[in-house]
RNA sequence: GCCCAGAUGGCGGAAUGGUUUACGCGUAGCACUUAAAAUGCUAUGAGCUUCGGCUCAUGUGGGUUCGACUCCCACUCUGGGCACCA
């Protein structure tokens, strides 16, 4: 009989999906396991082999959880929204439900076809009505909670998508998505104060199992920085511009202030700025300036004076220049700077412009010193203070709490915490997104639209292309729009905007605790039963879009009591990511390469089992990894070889060797733990292994041994342990069995290999006793005719024996 | 520029203070075959060798240690993230 995967995995994929044994049973006795993928975007190219590797690491451990008795989660959906998906449909000229539902119906497909033993009951879809209705009424409480407001601001337009991007979706300057260069466009938009939870965002880190990486990631992306806010008197102008500053120990040596070009300050005096056009036209070009271009390391720094201003150091009391900069961000600290000496950019822009400079922060080493304080070289480090008043002699540390306490007495001066973290741009001017469920009414203003009437449905349209202004498809259709006010009952429009694609994502973890056949009713005992996640896996692409706003998100829905408090402020208590697939020769997979390996025809080839145990053994599961096809035959080879030897050896009890039930123990040791660990590569070689073991012996294994070699190879490749398990009349399913247990004892080994150093280096190894001590060891070895050699009749200066290891001679 | 990760045979990798190169791929030889494929077995880091072995090798240079792929310092290169953040 030969192997025939394709007849093997049908069969069984069948009986297990007829039937209700990957269910999670809601409120069960048994202590819960929720095991999280990411779920996937279902585009038109298909399955990608990339999440074949995360689904069949994911589904392995979910397996193994179950065999243990847990009562495993472990769900899948769809994050359907978004534009690819519009922009297929605009393309075909179909509706982008339609796309939709063909590229789901063919992602479930292939998902079923590698054997996945996800809860189908639960499969969601973020593009279902019943669900966005819960994904609209989470954006109205974040505006009943004052967290949503809308306001004009600078959005990062691509003009080829036609859309507003956030911050998180330019990628070097550049569209995430198309890869045109992203302009500056002023646009009504609603944003999500996701400020307002940056440091909780911070700290609840403190709660969670992430991997390190994934920890920093976060806190430099929310980028907080203690500093000062420190006033400079502007007389007869404004009271003052107010500056942050994370070096107020450098104040002075500040020769002039540099506020941003788009400060507001400088609208509020044109009259008063004599050169007031050469400000203005400075502005309009810094505006222009894509922030690609700004990467440019040598770009030279840049800045005109503002004529006919002077603002007063608080510090000193000397008056000083103001001037405005393109490096000063407009929306970072308060918009402007102190500058000096002591800062790179400010330095350059002094000397450039002829600026005075002075320098009072004095570096520990000498040489250095001399040249910052001729103003040769620009320090920007840590000192002792001079030309500092009182202060003069301190560090900088202690200078900067009491310059702050000095001026802080003045009412000059406080402590101010910043973030790099900015507000949420939540909308988007497109057809396929959950629309914003808001009403705008020109006396009341914007509504609510009342729970009872969620959820708001897109209305069908004609044309899923963004209009020419950049409005929302959604503008054009005028019986939609016009609608009563909530309120007043005049007169009112809805928002035509929609929500960007993470509103579905941000909380679909919740919606599988309680999602059942398609129907979504939210239920606190099933979301405290099963929440927090356990256990999630995603990309790292995801760590600073993703995975930050669905943890904003829920900490908001447990503040307002959303689900029981009990369940804690942070929705995964662990988090892992997974290395990408690459393409053969280590470049990315992409259509225009060519490279791109379909999962659909691995399948058919060699198998699904096959696929998955490459996957598992190509490399350590967290690295990138390059496809290879020859290894696919390795995978293929290892599994027939089991087929052929429970089939040629089929349990021959009376021949049942003990040493293999030893390498049987070892390897169930070894699978067990690294599954744990997510190191599938060695468990998988560890039951090759074996396996070459049990080819190559004389011996064959025991009944029990053979059930639970099929029972630890079955996470891996579930439908040759099936076939095999019901091949050899065990009872029942083989994925429905206890996890087996290894006997200590016979992992144990009675000799070992003593390796016999001299002076560090291996000269003999010689088989001993494992229980030998350190005398036994040295007659032993002292006796071995090549160490008496290399020994060359000299005394031992020292010995150190390592129990089970080595014994080393130092002479 | 800053932060993180990494560098081991022809290739993917294993080993986290104690036999470097497990497992897999590839390659070579042999067996089976009319032949090929498939399969099985054997060999496979480099150099030297009197065929007993010896020497060298985990990016580079130092250090700690009886002993370093592993720990420490400096550097080079590769990948990823952030970046005019005051």
């Amino acid at each position: 009989m030969k192997y025939n995967p394709n007849k093997i995995e049908k069969k069984w994929q069948d009986k297990w999906y007829k039937s209700d044994i990957f269910y999670a049973k809601n409120g069960s006795k048994s202590k819960k396991f929720y095991l999280l993928a990411e779920f996937p975007y279902p585009s038109g190219d298909g399955l990608h082999v990339g999440h074949c590797r995360s689904y069949t690491a994911l589904d392995i451990i979910a397996r193994k959880k179950r065999m243990e008795g847990y009562n495993v989660l472990f769900p899948i959906g769809w994050d359907a929204f978004g534009l690819p998906t519009e922009n297929y449909a605009i393309k075909k000229g179909i509706h982008p439900s339609v796309a939709t539902k063909k590229n789901t119906d063919t992602f479930r497909r292939q998902l079923k076809s590698l054997g996945y033993s996800f809860d189908w009951s639960r499969e969601i879809n973020t593009t279902d009505p019943e669900y966005y209705k819960w994904t609209q009424w989470i954006f109205l409480q974040l505006f009943k909670n004052g967290l949503a407001y809308k306001s004009k601001i600078a959005i990062n337009w691509c003009s080829s998508c036609r859309i507003g991007l956030a911050n998180e979706e330019v990628v070097l300057g550049k569209c995430e998505r198309c890869g045109t260069k992203v302009e500056k466009k002023e646009k009504e938009q609603w944003l999500i104060k996701i400020t307002e939870y940056a440091e909780r965002l911070i700290k609840d880190l403190d709660l969670v199992d992430y991997l390190e990486k994934i920890k920093i990631q976060q806190k430099e992306w929310i980028g907080k920085s203690e500093g000062s806010l420190v006033k400079f008197p502007t007389e007869g102008i404004d009271n003052f511009i107010e500056v942050f500053t994370t070096r107020i120990d450098t104040i002075f040596s500040c020769t002039f202030l540099i506020l941003a070009p788009e400060h507001k300050f400088i609208d509020r005096h044109k009259n008063k700025i004599q050169n007031i056009e050469e400000v203005l036209e400075y502005r309009e070009k810094s505006k222009n300036t894509p922030d690609a271009e700004r990467t440019n390391e040598e770009r030279a720094v840049s800045g005109v004076e503002l004529k006919g201003i002077k603002a007063k150091n608080p510090a000193t009391g000397e008056e000083v220049p103001v001037w405005t900069a393109d490096f000063v961000l407009g929306h970072y600290g308060t918009g402007a700077v102190f500058a000096d000496a002591h800062d790179k950019r400010d330095f350059d822009l002094a000397k450039k412009q002829g600026i005075p400079l002075r320098t009072s922060i004095e570096p520990a080493d000498k040489n250095i010193a001399v040249k910052v304080k001729t103003l040769e070289i620009c320090f920007e480090g840590e000192g002792i203070l001079y030309n500092s008043m009182q202060f003069n002699g301190l560090s900088s540390a202690q200078a900067r709490s009491k310059i702050i306490s000095w001026l802080g007495e003045k009412g000059m001066a406080q402590n101010k915490t910043n973030y790099k973290l900015r507000d949420w741009v939540f909308s988007r001017q497109h057809y396929w997104g959950e629309p914003i469920p808001l009403i705008f009414c020109s006396k009341c203003g914007w509504q609510a639209v009342a729970e009872k009437d969620l959820p708001v449905k897109l209305p069908k349209v004609k044309k899923y292309k963004p209009t020419e202004t950049g409005e929302s498809p959604l503008a054009e259709i005028k019986n939609w729009i016009n609608v009563k006010c909530p309120k007043c009952k005049g007169k009112a429009k809805r928002e035509t905007d929609t929500m960007p694609n993470w509103a579905g994502s941000n909380w679909y973890y919740l919606a599988y605790a309680f999602a059942k056949n398609g129907k979504y009713n939210w239920d606190d005992k099933k979301i405290k039963y099963w929440m927090p996640v356990d256990w999630y896996n995603g990309g790292m692409e995801h760590t600073t879009l993703h995975l930050l706003y669905s943890r904003f998100i829920f900490k908001f829905l447990w503040d307002i009591g959303a689900f029981p408090k009990s369940i804690g402020p942070e929705p995964y208590k662990k988090r892992a990511s997974h290395g990408m697939v690459l393409g053969e020769g280590s470049v990315k997979m992409s259509k225009s390469k060519g490279n791109v390996i379909n999962p659909d025809k691995v399948v058919k080839e060699y198998g699904a089992d096959t696929l998955r145990v490459y996957e598992m053994f190509m490399g350590p599961f967290d690295q990138m990894i390059p496809w290879d096809a020859k290894g696919v035959v390795g995978a293929r080879r290892f599994l027939e070889k089991i087929y052929k030897l429970f089939n040629r050896k089929k349990l021959n009890k009376s021949n049942a060797g003990i040493e293999l039930k030893k390498i049987m123990h070892k390897t169930i040791k070894k699978v067990s733990e690294d599954i744990g660990e997510m190191k599938f590569n060695t468990a998988v070689s560890s039951m090759m292994e074996f396996v070459n073991a049990w080819n190559i012996s004389d011996k064959d294994l025991s009944e029990k041994d053979s059930e639970d070699f099929l029972k630890i190879l079955s996470p891996f490749a579930p439908h040759l342990a099936e076939e095999l398990w019901f091949g050899a009349k065990f009872k029942g399913l083989c994925c429905n069995q206890k996890w087996p247990k290894y006997n200590t004892k016979l992992i144990e080994e009675e000799k070992f290999l003593l390796i016999v150093q001299i002076n560090g280096k291996v000269r003999d190894k010689i088989e001993a006793k494992a229980g030998i001590l350190e005398k036994e060891a040295k007659n032993l070895a002292l006796s071995s005719e090549k160490i008496v050699k290399w020994m060359e009749g000299k005394e031992p200066k020292k010995i150190i024996f390592i129990y089970k290891k080595l014994i080393n001679i130092v002479i």
